[in-house]
RNA sequence: CGCGGGGUGGAGCAGUCUGGAAGCUCGUCGGGCUCAUAACCCGAAGGUCAUAGGUUCAAAUCCUGUCCCCGCUACCA
């Protein structure tokens, strides 16, 4: 094979808040795929993955279950690497943004970002809440007031360090520009364009001091590296970057990067910021990102508490890695985003894994130890019906190769399917059982036998770098190994004479639907079951809050309870909470919205006495005004149920 | 009029940028075959491409309006 340079993969780095399910598996087996291809095309390949193991929320996780936020991450990062290497991902590299190397790097372009002047030291102003410890921008507030909790808020400002995005910005919109692959899928460059380059960028703040777990800033303790300053900079801090000049060779050799691999809510990060972060280091771009869609859980949304939740792990217990990997790369489309369901998995595993594809080697391999006692021999004895096969076989590898560049991973193994099920046809066309029972056709089988013992190697040869073991194993059971990718146009290959094995292994075995899904809803129902044992005490009929305050009886005193009367009450048009009643407080009558909508209907509000706070401050929602509150109870999982009077109490009266 | 994505035969999707005979996989029905994992091969039925207009010789594709779905945001008084 002839080397066609070097071609530098990354994937974006996992964050270590927890495991990751399937829809986040899937960008490393996209990835490995392509590394992989490339790699078998000719490409010096490097291959790098990773965590993101800083920030906040690590922090916070880390703190509730009792450990240092290193502890935590050094789990969990472990819990990736593992699945990682469970999907046979050949990454060559793990950079952990833990790692020494890693931090120490970051810390020097921070500082000499600063001292070039690109980072400065300004300040963050806006309106903050004390209790909630959040910063709100004037259009953020709701009626003035904090919009996580109502309560006041109060100018402030806090030191930061910000990033001079402006200073790069028209250079990148002409990169941009004038590199149209720069950003896949190209509807993605619209969306980055339009909404953030040509309406001016903003600075972006590039510290904080709100927690500790980041990287510190060497000459300013207080604050800490913003965790997308500290991620992004792995693609090149992970292959030996310095940011005083002296990186290392493979640096040298490998960056720029040829692909960053990414999933579409990242985009940003990755098109705008990051190639910004790398002219002001004065390095060169990404040749190209792509952002590609989500893997979304088809029957119901996933969710932790619904303890239903794919992982990887779980489909590879069912069905195998390389079925896995098989249906990932199969099911995603190119810019939408794909399903995944148990029953959806079953059927790719049964029609194209079992049918078309086991099925093929197992009849292949079984005739040939019928007729042949497994010797493949060329007799050279062709028929019309053999060119239409060579040509489909030897034509496969161009067309996989040309979806390959463009990053069509699921076209380009339709294409390899498409190969396997030209050699099921090519059987019905030639009928061996019916050559078989013509000892003057006997050469003529052990033809047919021999093109369709080379047609599978080929096949098997385009599929390894998405199911290299499978690939592997047809191969082996063919008593040869797998080809170079720059002998696939030839035809003939495979040396005549040799013999195959006597007891063909099924590659895959036909599943059934309903066993499947009744045996995934018992793992879901034993993992909900576990889970309820380890968070115990959550008891169902107790709620705690967070405390508030303590308050006067003066503070007290000054709000004003009633019990009101509904006499009338309508959905707020375009909302989906939102209630307008009508209520009778005395001789008074106020209008009042609530967020209710989900749990009363318009109708069997009216006639209801309720509870309400009359002396609230008059406001808009969803424009329309609300002169009050009706009080209700919550539970932990948001019911509400409305506070009326024990006996019957008249409107008006006074709550005390 | 918050932002974005989407609505294509029963299911899951492609095709939309760069208009030019509606395609793939599964399922269904009929046929063929028996080497094989009840697998394989052939054929058929099934779609007004959400909807209403417009541009065009020609629209799933471009333009405008409307309806519905899904994320995010948000009004949780």
């Amino acid at each position: 094979m002839k080397n066609k340079g070097k071609y530098y993969i990354t994937t974006a780095i996992a964050y270590t808040s927890g495991k990751p399910h399937i829809g986040n598996s899937y960008e490393i087996v996209l990835a490995d795929s392509i590394a992989r291809f490339k790699r078998k095309d000719g490409y010096d390949v490097f291959f790098q993955t990773g965590t993101d193991e800083h920030g906040q929320k690590i922090e916070l996780k880390a703190e509730e279950a009792g450990i240092t936020p290193k502890e935590f991450v050094d789990n969990v990062a472990g819990t990736i690497r593992g699945l990682w290497d469970l999907m046979d991902t050949s990454y060559d590299k793990f950079i952990r943004t833990t790692d020494d190397y890693h931090e120490k790097q970051v810390q020097k372009i921070f500082k000499r970002l600063y001292d070039q002047g690109d980072i400065y030291k300004g300040a963050y102003e806006g309106m903050y809440c004390t209790p909630c410890e959040s910063f709100w921008t004037e259009s953020q507030l709701v009626d003035g007031k904090c919009p996580d909790c109502g309560r006041e808020v109060k100018p402030a400002k806090e030191e930061a360090y910000f990033f001079r995005m402006s200073k790069y910005a028209d250079k990148l919109i002409e990169h941009i520009n004038t590199h149209p692959e720069f950003i896949q899928p190209v509807s993605r460059k619209n969306e980055m364009m339009n909404n953030f380059l040509l309406p001016g960028l903003q600075d972006l703040c590039v510290s904080r001091t709100s927690f500790k777990w980041g990287i510190p800033v060497t000459f300013d303790e207080k604050h800490v590296v913003y965790v997308w300053l500290d991620a992004l900079t792995n693609y090149i801090t992970g292959i030996g970057y310095d940011c005083d000049g002296n990186s290392s060779e493979q640096y040298k050799k490998y960056w720029p990067a040829d692909l960053h691999l990414i999933g579409k809510d990242i985009i940003r990060f990755h098109t705008i910021y990051w190639p910004i972060f790398l002219m002001a280091l004065g390095e060169p771009l990404p040749k190209q990102v792509f952002g590609h869609p989500w893997l979304l859980q088809g029957d119901g949304k996933m969710s932790k508490s619904k303890g239903n939740v794919i992982y990887a792990d779980d489909l590879v217990k069912f069905f195998g890695v390389d079925a896995v990997r098989y249906f990932v790369l199969h099911e995603m489309p190119f810019e939408n985003d794909g399903v995944i369901s148990w029953e959806l998995m079953v059927e790719r595993m049964n029609s194209d894994l079992a049918n078309t594809l086991g099925n093929l080697v197992n009849r292949t391999i079984s005739m040939s130890n019928k007729y042949f006692d497994g010797i493949v021999s060329d007799k050279g004895v062709t028929a019309e019906v053999d060119a239409d096969l060579k040509a489909v076989v030897t034509g496969t590898y161009d067309k996989v190769e040309s979806k390959m560049d463009e990053l069509r991973v699921a076209d380009a193994l339709t294409e390899i399917f498409t190969l396997f099920k030209r050699c099921n046809k090519y059987i019905d066309e030639t009928e061996p059982w019916v050559l078989a029972k013509d000892e003057a056709k006997k050469d003529r089988l052990a033809t047919v036998l021999y093109n369709l013992v080379e047609s599978i190697v080929i096949g098997a040869s385009l599929l390894e770098p998405f199911m290299p073991k499978t690939a592997e194993k047809i191969v082996a059971q063919l008593n040869t190994s797998l080809r170079e990718f720059d002998t696939l146009k030839e035809f003939g290959g495979y040396a005549s004479g040799t013999r195959v094995t006597d007891k063909p292994e099924i590659l895959f075995a036909r599943l059934d639907v309903k066993e499947v899904v009744e045996k995934a809803e018992a793992m879901f129902a034993e993992r909900r079951a576990a889970a309820e044992v380890s968070e115990p005490k959550q008891d169902e009929n107790v709620i705690d809050i967070e405390a508030k305050p303590e308050i006067t009886f003066d503070d007290f005193d000054k709000m004003q309870f009633q019990v009101g009367e509904i006499i009338a009450c309508e959905e707020v048009p375009k909302s989906k909470k939102l209630l307008c009643s009508q209520v009778k407080i005395g001789s008074q009558v106020k209008q009042i919205v609530s967020g209710i909508k989900q749990h009363y209907s318009a109708k069997e509000m009216v006639g209801k006495k309720v509870m309400v706070l009359v002396n609230l401050k008059p406001a808009k929602l969803a424009g329309v005004l609300s002169e009050g509150m009706l009080l209700c109870a919550e539970d932990a999982d948001g019911n509400l149920a409305l506070l009326t009077p024990e006996k019957d109490m008249p409107a008006g009266a006074e709550i005390c």
